[in-house]
DNA sequence: GTTAGCACTCCAAATAAATGAGTGCTAACA
DNA sequence: TGTTAGCACTCATTTATTTGGAGTGCTAAC
């Protein structure tokens, strides 16, 4: 007879395991330390004792939900317990970051330094570790090249691809170039070239390019090296990181090995734009992902939970934020923040564009 | 009758309690313990009872140059011994650098990808947090202007200023300029300011550039400001870090609340750029300079020593190395290390230079 | 099915005791 | 007068011991 409210959401659970278990991971969450079944009696309105509580418990932990980290300690929430919490047990929660926003329109330096601050920002507020990696460029188009003399060994090849970003490439010649000989290479590059994406680029336009260009056939090629470079992007991305030392102060990762690894990784960046890239694969949910321990895709942080968000400035144009922290991160109030920080970032570079065009003061950006 | 080897190197210091002194502070620079009188007289060739050194040791506690941590504790020596140690104490060594002279040779990327080379291969080789800024370009002459048109809102200026620093500023224009306005702003541009330097542009210089353009001053206003602060070069310099964890092996300075704000101030890297600037000011030793504790303008460093050299690849392109560790860092090394560092950055930076000349395959180089 | 009660476990914090490195001082020695 | 041995004392560190309490599992009663 009382088997009314079973809403196997979970498959194996039923409403009151799934209702104890959420306030298992709650309390571990802002607590940190395990949970035993007298508080979970006491905290919630389901009026069990803390008899009742142990028999389910009992039963999550053979489910594989908790464990104990000895015995007759309170329970502490497994990967899998994360996992659907993550999954459905989340509801969406609007906080106050309003300071966010006002901090970061005053930010209209260049993008780097905006995104410098928007790690900040973020790291600050949440007190989590934030990385935050620049909008890398793909399958983008050509939009003009400019070739320059320095002087009599070298000529300067500025490139720029659509979303503005800018390259610059020295090359040594051997030889000086009469302006004219430049003129003509401007003219041949741009009107072949202009417009063109990466794939549109074949070997036939290469040689056919390299033909018209005669003895400069060599320069020519150096050029479109620096073009191939410039319109895939950096291949390395850009990535800035914040509050890395917040890690210390969640004693489950402070202890000294893992903390050094891990505020290594960060300093490194490299194995950072393996998340980055990875999290700029998916895109279900809104751009918002999160990584539960071994998810992620690296190894220092197996002890921690990772949420990443993606950003699009349009022109295909995407960059990806990302918080980091213990797994028992308050993960409702990181994916909020997470979201009004895309649609932040996403709004103001429409609204930037918008009065660039309509001749405001500056618009400036340096390369990528 | 026992004066005779009274050598007065320290003013009050007789020759004897330097040896002591030197003793200790060895010891203390390997073992990170407070070093008693029974290890000193043991460990050196003195041949002076525990006692003995004792009484030295009571005088070279109130003379300044060693504390207890507590009575009945050994002495460790005090940021005044440190001083006298580096000033006066220290030998030359040269050490195994081999690797990396190998490690650094192999890097001809980008300029800045080489710099972040620097600062791993010190860390890795000294175990100690480093920090390298990029070469500051002071003083410099402008080299070349390039203004091209994007597209019908924005045109684009190249700025090249002595030592191949390439500067991009994205310019919005409320009306299409011709090809021919172009071609004449670059003409007026380059014939007037090139080989000018920032002391040399005056304001007679600007209004006269003013009037030459007519109705487009206001682009010419825009572009002068870009170039002033090309040759500035950019106020905040590039710092690059690495082996900031490398903190947490030194039990001293390892403890949680203190690791963490130098952590911060090395992942800020703002502040770090104040040393940089200051190791840039002064130019004695050899460009090598050493502040111990307070010393160093920087707060949280109070418990470390810095290590700074200052580069300089011709043409007024300085930056500056640093290292930074506990006090009780091995100064022979980091010194000695240093300074094969500088040497052979510079070295390499001619013979790079030579070889552009000579017609190698490429020389490429981003902005600044 | 739920709950109270009880015995049991085991971590964590507190307390106590043991250790030992180091000092300062005094008195003897050369 | 400088050097040294010896001794009593201090105090951080280590180790052992005790205690408290949070938590569990089980059983019996409701």
């Amino acid at each position: 007879m009382a088997k009314q409210e079973k809403k196997e959401t979970a498959g194996e659970l039923d409403g009151r395991k799934l209702k104890i278990l959420h306030a298992i991971i709650r309390n571990y969450l802002e607590s940190g330390e395990p949970v035993g079944s007298r508080t979970i009696s006491k905290y919630t309105d389901l009026n069990l004792s803390s008899a009742t509580i142990r028999n389910e418990m009992s039963d999550l932990e053979e489910l594989g939900y908790i464990v104990q980290p000895h015995t007759s300690a309170g329970r502490i929430p497994t990967d899998k317990a994360y996992r659907l919490y993550v999954d459905t047990m989340m509801e969406e929660k609007d906080r106050e970051i309003s300071d966010l926003k006002g901090m970061l329109t005053q930010a209209e330096e260049k993008m780097d330094q905006m995104l410098k601050n928007v790690a900040r920002v973020l790291a600050v507020n949440t007190n989590y570790a934030t990385m935050v990696t620049a909008p890398a460029i793909r399958g983008n188009k050509l939009k003009f090249i400019q070739i320059s003399k320095v002087d009599d060994t070298q000529i300067l090849a500025t490139i720029v691809v659509e979303g503005n970003v800018i390259r610059n490439n020295m090359i040594a010649i051997e030889d000086p170039l009469s302006d004219e000989t430049i003129l003509k290479l401007n003219i041949l590059l741009n009107t072949h070239l202009t417009g063109m994406s990466l794939d549109d680029i074949n070997l036939g336009m290469i040689t056919l390019l390299k033909e018209q260009s005669g003895i400069h056939s060599k320069i020519v090629g150096e050029i479109l090296d620096a073009v191939a470079q410039a319109i895939r992007g950096d291949e390395d991305l850009e990535v800035y990181t914040s509050g890395t030392t917040n890690i210390l102060k969640y004693p489950e990762l402070a202890d000294n090995q893992k903390a050094g690894a891990l505020i290594s990784t960060f300093e490194e960046k490299q194995a950072l734009a393996r998340i980055a890239s990875e999290s700029l694969e998916g895109n279900e949910n809104n751009g918002i992902q999160v990584y539960i321990g071994d998810e992620a895709p690296i190894e220092s942080m197996k002890d921690c939970s990772v949420v990443t968000a993606t950003y699009e400035l349009g022109e295909g144009m995407r960059g990806s934020i990302a918080i980091v922290g213990p797994k028992r991160m308050d993960y409702d109030k990181v994916v909020g923040t997470l979201k009004t920080m895309k649609d932040e970032l996403e709004t103001m570079y429409k609204k930037k564009n918008k009065s660039g065009k309509s001749g405001s003061p500056k618009d400036k950006r340096g390369d990528n």
